[in-house]
DNA sequence: CCCCGAAGGTTTTTT
DNA sequence: ACCTTCGGGG
């Protein structure tokens, strides 16, 4: 075959070895994607393998869309029956088809981390428990953790492990809320992510037949970055794999670096017990970076104490050394960094998006925003803040999600008094308990809401009710598209934010289109049968914005957190805010375990670099606010002398003169978008300026200024005499007509600036 | 029930 | 710096 010639010779067994168990081990760069993406193609060309029986699985929706293009240029279209996708994807499309085994309507509601936090902060508070105790973040953590170990909340109860363990954390009704919340997941017809995973065991486990099924229909199953997998995903595969024994996993265990979810480098050990006749392939040569990028990783990881055997080298020039940017603040941090690209974007012809920052949490973005933007280059953040993160978008899709499943606990509370009904957080709650007592569904309870609730409250009720009937009735004679757009404008929620001229209000409606626009594009896919609403919603939870428009002709600097950056490569990287505290995370440094899962978070930074790695800190980082001196990183100075540029003697921070913060680079990003419509004349005059919610307060207290007339709602016109911060809270002086001076909070404030 | 002033909490990474 | 929650008053 004509792709074989390309491939070195341990690439070419990889590719070629297409029966009985067998393990990739893929260092950095060492062509792993595409050893993947041959086999698939070989098994599809060479062994004529019907796709149909092959399962192949990613860690991202990113990768599995990535393989999947690779293999159809392969192997052509043939391709596309394939079973491709992430692990949670997968499984909930197996877990629809055969929900009534387990017990659970086909169309169940996949809960996001968010459904489930606020469901666990209404258990705990129900319970009567301590919130300060019961933090939402620990209790999930330890459900998940317990889910991705299969520990059921039966056998959570039992284990004295856990037990003991909850004792001495002081958090002894721990187990008590496992149980509750598994209940009422269950009674709202509703699964976490965990509970993809978790309740695919359950399936295999106790219902062969089913288990068979799959056994005899996927004959060859792959895993990709297998050293990713937790003990939950391992076993579904183990299981499914058992018969035809086909299995082929992909990994590199100097890159695992989701340890925090339950993934467990142990996977690895354990394959090869497992498997006795595994064959173990090993993938050395790095094809991707230079010499010195390539001994820079290996200098940094040979710092961890548990590592498989390999060696990565490549035969590339020996290149640039790792280069060091050292800066006073944060801001001077993103000037320095946007000036390097600047200039070695021009002296060496290169295009944005050769170019790619990368930082340990999403917040440090701020102050790189705001250098790109001033120096007018282009960039584009991934991750973040989702776009089905939004409130608007989350509140659309609860309205759905309540359509099709009326027993969904989260997206009721949600949408009940949204827009504002009369029912309040005290009726929400009697409702829901009233379910739980009589043994009802939320639904039953509101159909019957006059036996539970005074009239008032109570019409205000059936008048909701009433509206989700022709929500359902809609939903059975139209498609997707009309259904969803028939539910946005029917429920008011298009209305509201027409109504909202904020700029704010302005985007909120505009991504409410774009959600809209992209129920269309679902309807109008050619070969989507299904046009269904329900079909739609099905997998929207496990949607992320890298799934979304992706404008592959466009030019921008790429900026995303090193984990989103894995299994990609850019020519030019800069790994920003090497400190101590920051990277490694403060957070992570309890144990030596999670210091060595942040030193393969470092070993990931660097081996995505092509042709240069800069790496850059700060002396000092606005923090809460706060102005906070830090020192560089410890892993700057694990890198072996020879492979970077520096002078080992870092100075000790230097006095600050006074540092401007100046606004954020979100709100700057902001005001610009705002800056643009208001030219077009997209505003309208008079436009109203603070949002109810505090989502915008205080950098927009910039627009507003002494001197401006504005209305207020209750208080009228009136002049604006003094700007103020007070602690967190930015207040206006205002001198009305008719109700002389008045000092306003502006979080909440709505005001409009008159023109 | 809703509005809004005040104070307290947040900082990890992703499906 | 930004966001959420609490609680008093209408």
């Amino acid at each position: 075959m004509d792709y074989l010639e390309e491939l070195n010779s341990p690439q070419r067994e990889g590719v070629e070895n297409l029966d009985g168990p067998t393990m990739i081990i893929a260092g950095a760069g060492s062509g792993k994607t595409r050893v993947l993406t041959y086999r698939i193609a070989h098994l599809i060309r060479m062994k004529n393998v019907d796709p149909f029986s092959i399962l192949a699985l990613t860690f991202t929706n990113k990768a599995a869309k990535e393989m999947r293009a690779r293999i159809e240029k392969v192997a052509g279209t043939d391709a596309r029956s394939l079973w491709m996708g992430t692990f949670h994807s997968v499984f909930a499309r197996i877990l629809r088809s055969e929900a009534d085994k387990l017990g659970y309507p086909s169309n169940f509601t996949i809960y996001d981390t968010d459904d489930s936090k606020s469901l666990i902060r209404s258990i705990v508070k129900e319970m009567g428990l301590d919130d300060k105790v019961y933090k939402h973040n620990v209790v999930y953590n330890r459900i998940s953790g317990a889910k991705n170990n299969l520990i059921s909340w039966q056998n959570y109860l039992n284990n004295p492990l856990y037990i003991s363990e909850d004792e001495q954390a002081q958090k002894p009704k721990m187990g008590a809320i496992y149980k509750e919340y598994v209940q009422r997941c269950f009674r709202s017809g509703a699964m976490d992510f965990d509970d993809l995973l978790f309740n695919t065991n359950v399936l295999f486990r106790d219902h062969l037949d089913v288990l068979n099924k799959y056994q005899q229909r996927f004959r060859y199953v792959m895993i990709d970055e297998f050293q990713d997998t937790n003990i939950s995903q391992y076993l579904i595969t183990k299981r499914l794999s058992s018969v035809h024994q086909n299995i082929c996993v992909v990994g590199d265990d100097a890159q695992s670096i989701y340890a925090f979810r339950g993934a467990n480098i142990q996977n690895i050990l354990n394959f090869e017990k497992d498997y006795p006749d595994l064959r173990v392939i090993k993938l050395e040569q790095n094809y991707r970076s230079t010499q010195n990028i390539v001994n820079a990783a290996n200098s940094v990881i040979l710092k961890n104490s548990a590592q498989l055997q390999k060696n990565v080298w490549t035969d590339n020039d020996s290149g640039e050394l790792v280069h060091l940017i050292k800066s006073t603040s944060d801001n001077e941090e993103g000037r320095l960094v946007a000036s390097s690209i600047f200039e070695d974007r021009n002296n060496k012809k290169l295009q944005n998006k050769d170019f790619a920052i990368l930082y340990r949490t999403n917040s440090q973005s701020r102050s790189m925003e705001e250098a790109l933007r001033k120096m007018n280059i282009p960039y584009r953040i991934f991750g973040g803040l989702s776009f089905y993160q939004r409130k608007e978008i989350k509140d659309l899709l609860g309205y759905l999600r309540f359509t099709i499943n009326q027993n969904d606990e989260q997206s009721f509370r949600r949408i009940i008094n949204l827009p504002k009904r009369g029912i309040g957080a005290s009726s929400v709650d009697k409702i829901v308990i009233a379910a739980f007592e009589n043994d009802k569904s939320i639904w039953e309870v509101l159909q019957n809401i006059r036996n539970f609730l005074p009239g008032r409250t109570a019409n205000a009720v059936e008048n909701f009710v009433n509206q989700i009937k022709t929500f359902k009735i809609k939903i059975e004679r139209a498609d997707a598209y009309e259904t969803a757009s028939f539910i946005a404008k029917q429920s008011g929620l298009l209305r509201e934010l027409y109504d909202d001229k904020t700029i704010e209000g302005l985007n909120r409606y505009e991504n409410v289109q774009e959600l809209l626009n992209a129920i269309k594009e679902f309807v109008d896919t050619p070969g989507q049968e299904d046009k269904s609403l329900e079909a739609f919603i099905a997998d929207v939870a496990l949607l992320t914005d890298a799934d979304k428009d992706d404008p592959n002709d466009t030019d921008y600097v790429n900026m995303m957190t090193i984990h989103s950056a894995k299994g990609l490569e850019f020519r030019h990287v800069y790994v920003v805010g090497m400190e101590e505290d920051l990277f490694p995370s403060q957070m992570m440094l309890n144990s030596r375990a999670d210091l060595e899962e942040e030193r393969r978070l470092f070993y990931v930074a660097i081996t995505r670099a092509m042709e240069k790695i800069t790496l850059s800190y700060a002396l000092t980082r606005y923090r809460f606010g706060r102005l906070k001196s830090c020192e560089p990183s410890r892993f700057i100075e694990e890198i072996s002398p020879e492979f970077i540029k520096v002078d080992r003697k870092f100075n000790n921070p230097e006095p600050m003169g006074s540092l401007n913060s100046g606004v954020s680079g979100s709100n700057y990003a902001r005001n610009l978008v705002a800056q643009r419509k208001v030219e077009s004349n997209k505003v309208p005059p008079g436009k109203k300026l603070h949002t109810p919610s505090a989502d915008f307060a205080p950098s927009d207290t910039r627009k507003l200024d002494t001197g401006m007339r504005v209305e207020h709602p209750k208080f009228g016109f009136g002049e604006v005499k003094k700007m103020d911060i007070e602690g967190a809270n930015r207040k206006a002086t205002i001198e009305f007509e008719n109700f002389g001076e008045k000092t306003l909070l502006l979080t909440f404030a709505k005001l409009r600036i008159m023109d």
